[in-house]
Formats: structure tokens, C-alpha cells, sequence
DNA sequence: ATTGACTCTATAGTTATTATAGAGTTTATA
DNA sequence: TATAAACTCTATAATAACTATAGAGTCAAT
């Protein structure tokens, strides 16, 4: 059994982010010591990689407890895991669409002041003052 | 004269986040009525459109007020302007290159279950708990 | 016995809003 | 003129997922 500062650098989660996954219940409460320090095992630095995988990935607490609660279902169907993938994926590719119009909106903007120019001249201060684009 | 109601029709921005903006510093305190109600001219639409626009820019707020002040010294150089630019369009093409990364890392997996199968067999599941993929 | 490293809980801060409560003001209607 | 509806005011809490802090307790080594 190992304590939290063992468990925080084996995963890579910080003490403070352990203890938060705890309180949001996306771990189990952990056993304490005579002392009332959390005591860890193996599962639980297995459970907690998947969650961090699962956050690399962008996923959010409430989308992770759910994949926590059907891994733990094994017989139960797994479309439920696929439309919230396909959700997500949805999510990701609307907003690299939103960034990417922006991004193109930015370099415009930039191209429209040089370097060495006076506030009062400069383009970029000058177009944002003006009506806007229509965008998100 | 307006209100802060006819102020946010005219521009979209919610009355709270007027009232924010103003708390914020990003606006000047308002001239209040007998009342005790906020008044705004023609200006603070402009100024409340500026702000609009830069944050359809994805500016944080502290980018704006420093904007702002620079297009209140219209004699400055307005070389802080462009490197802030230049940082902001580094920042969201680092985070659609993330996003771009991510969105495969989240294809693959999507790939790797099709519907109808049990949780036990879910291809989702099995690589989420694998070792994650090195990613931010 | 004491130092240092670790842990505990509880609370506040981060960002840019949004939402709420409870009170006061103004405008329109009966 | 009374009253209701619509608006505004301030202050506070909530959102997401942490991070940081204070103040106290625990444990291992000296």
C-alpha cells in the first residue's frame, strides 16, 4: 500500500487533483492508515492512469465517471460508450473548425499593422474598432 | 441616454456582463441616473463593441484592457499590439495542432468498437486502459 | 526532543461569464 | 391613484477542473 505522494508521482497526478477525484467520486474513498493518511493499491493506480488517459483525451469528469460506471457493468451494452465518443469527437472537430476560422482572422487582422507605427495608425486597432466579423 | 437593457440589445452583450465589464475595468463606471440606473451614449456602445469584437478573438479581457489603454495613448508605438498578436495567433495554432492530435488519438479508438457489443468486449474501454499515448 | 518531509481538512483563487436573491425604480395599465 | 409588470440595483454563488494556501497533525530520522 502506498501513500497519496507515492500514488501522485507513479500516475503523475498532482496530491491536490487525487484528493479532488476523490471528493467528485470518480475514485473510490481510500483506505486510511492508523494516522488517517489514504492508502493506495495497485487498482487503484491502474483506475487512476485510465482517467488520466481519459483527460488527455479531453474528457470531461462527468463523461469519465460514466465510462468508470459502465466498465464496471460488463455485460451491459456498450453503444453508450460509442455515442458518447461520437459526441465528443463532434465537439473537438466543431472546434478546431471554430479556431481555424479564427486563426485566418487573426493573421488578417496582424498583416494589417507593421512593426514601428504609431497606436493612432495601426490597422489592427483600427479594424477591431470596426464591425465586427460575424463569428462564434 | 440609454439603459443597460437597451445597452445590451444594441450590442448582444448580457446586462450582467456589462456590469461586469465595468467591474472589470474594461469600461468605465457609467453616469447613473436619479435612480440610480447606469446611462451609456453612443461611445460605450462603441467601446462595448470593440470589446465584443476582441473577444470574438478569443482576447482575454486582460489583452483588451490593455489594448484599450493603448488606443487611449494614440501617440505610443504600437509594437505591443503586434507581439500580442503574434502571441495570441501562436497560442490558438498550438491548440488547434493539439486538437488536430487529439482528434485522431479519438478516431482510433472510436474505431476500435463497433455497436452491440457487450462493455466486456468494448475495444473503447480495453484502450483507455492501456498505457496512454504521450500527449499534452 | 526536534527537525523535516509528508499528510490532513477546509477554503479561496483561477476565467469569463451566468444565475440568483432580495430590494428599489420606472412605466403602463386599471 | 393604486398597482402590477418590467426593469434595475448590489451582492453572492455557481460553472470546470483544477491549483494554492493556511493551520494542524503524523511519521521517520537525528
Amino acid at each position: 500500500m502506498i501513500k497519496i505522494g507515492e500514488l501522485s508521482k507513479v500516475t503523475g497526478c498532482s496530491v491536490q487533483t487525487i484528493r479532488h477525484y476523490e471528493k467528485e467520486q470518480l475514485i473510490a474513498s481510500a483506505e486510511r492508515s492508523e494516522g488517517n493518511f489514504r492508502l493506495y493499491d495497485e487498482a487503484a493506480v491502474e483506475q487512476l492512469l485510465f482517467i488520466k488517459h481519459c483527460r488527455s483525451l479531453d474528457l470531461s469528469l462527468p463523461e469519465i465517471r460514466q465510462l468508470l460506471a459502465l466498465n464496471r457493468s460488463p455485460g451491459a451494452q456498450c453503444d453508450d460508450v460509442n455515442r458518447m465518443m461520437d459526441r465528443h469527437i463532434e465537439q473537438v472537430e466543431a472546434r478546431i473548425q471554430e479556431l481555424t476560422k479564427l486563426n485566418e482572422q487573426l493573421r488578417k487582422l496582424r498583416r494589417s499593422c507593421s512593426n514601428r507605427r504609431t497606436v493612432k495608425q495601426c490597422g489592427i486597432l483600427r479594424n477591431l474598432s470596426a464591425t465586427p466579423v460575424s463569428s462564434g
